[in-house]
DNA sequence: CCTAACATGAATAGGACATTCCGCTTCCGG
DNA sequence: CCGGAAGCGGAATGTCCTATTCATGTTAGG
């Protein structure tokens, strides 16, 4: 393969994430190509179909998570730790995509393989996260998941943005260790107020099973 | 007007803003009339095109919104409640529309009003909660309104689903009241923990401005 | 029972998108 | 520096989907 031609199909990648990430799945070949600097016709010259476009950019993404979130799975740090630093990594990653995947039929079995491999890692995480007694334990992994996903491909989200830092301090039980404060931080201190945040309260499970 | 015709006509704004919310802005015009037991022709009948259909749904939508934002803020309780009550208020309705028409240009100029009315509505209670020192004050209200926004919007949202509760959780910051605990819940217990959640930690703004 | 309102849904018109095709341009080994 | 294979561009094509209309049949309600 042609030097140039490797570069180009480099830049129809980067793009396609770009737009897929910014303008949702429906986002035009012709629109990438654009984007990419190039004609439709290459574009139709490195992949046959949007279908093998769709797939190449996605597991090139998971992939990508994947290696991101093992690495960090690795190191000798706590659970809650490894997940902020994955969920931020993913925040600051065009990332709609995972959506538009998940969600979107059209997509090859070994790509949904990936999503689910994806997926069952980071449950992992929150599940030893909870074990360990650094997360909140009233809502179960894929619920978490769900919000984790929800906010890291919002348009316009950041690794270190202040929605993200909401969320994790959301997510982390106001306990935190598990065993800090007894009791909901600070008493209510006008009439009516719920003091937390009413209706499902955090469950009071011990620190370690 | 006849009486089925009334009948009709509020069959048809339900059934729209069911599917703008469950399926988004892009439903076919046949789609929303067979939801409502009906032909296009009718629909038609009732609202001269798609803009009108949509200006209509959204309205009704907004100005309901923006009646239960009103009456909670007129009772005697913290601007918090306020905010908790709304905003799972909001997260019970279909309500993908707010997100449809806020990114949607073809909206009519009454309705933008609307939504700047509203969104400053909440702006106010927000502002005002956390002057109120219950709500964390390292975020501006804008930034809190649309993560507020994200989570309502986000499909198979509920009043009071776990989601809901991590994220008002989130925004109240641990501190609760403003002046409870003086520092981070609790310390730090693991090599490499980050206590909190890293990057922007609380701004240790004063209790009342 | 009569008729003005109303409802219907097939038919029309328009637009958007994926994909193809062929003449032109650019690499790169010798 | 040359030749030709590899690559590229982008107008043209074919298909699908949707908003909107209209001629015809149905119904409320006085």
């Amino acid at each position: 393969m042609r030097a140039d031609a490797r570069r180009n199909r480099e830049r129809i990648i980067a793009s396609a994430l770009d737009l897929f990430a910014s303008h949702g799945p429906g986002v035009s070949m012709e629109d990438i190509a654009q984007a990419a600097g190039l004609g439709v016709g290459t574009l139709y010259r490195h992949f046959p179909d949007r279908l093998a476009l769709v797939t190449d950019v996605a597991n090139s993404a998971l992939t990508g998570l994947r290696e991101h979130a093992l690495t960090q799975a690795a190191e000798d740090i706590p659970r809650w730790e490894v997940l902020v630093r994955v969920v931020r990594h993913c925040a600051g990653q065009p990332f709609a995509l995972i959506t538009s995947l998940t969600g979107t039929p059209p997509a090859t079995p070994g790509t949904q393989k990936l999503v689910g491999e994806v997926n069952a890692l980071l449950a992992d995480i929150v599940a030893q996260a909870q074990e360990e007694g650094t997360m909140r334990r009233d809502i179960t992994p894929e619920q978490i998941l769900g919000l984790v996903n929800v906010m890291v491909c919002r348009p316009g989200a950041q690794p270190d943005d202040p929605l993200t830092t909401v969320m994790l301090d959301g997510l982390r039980s106001c306990r935190a260790a598990g065993e800090g404060a007894p009791g909901p931080a600070a008493a209510a201190r006008h009439p009516g107020d719920s003091g937390s945040c009413a209706v499902p309260a955090l469950a009071p499970a011990d620190a370690d099973a």
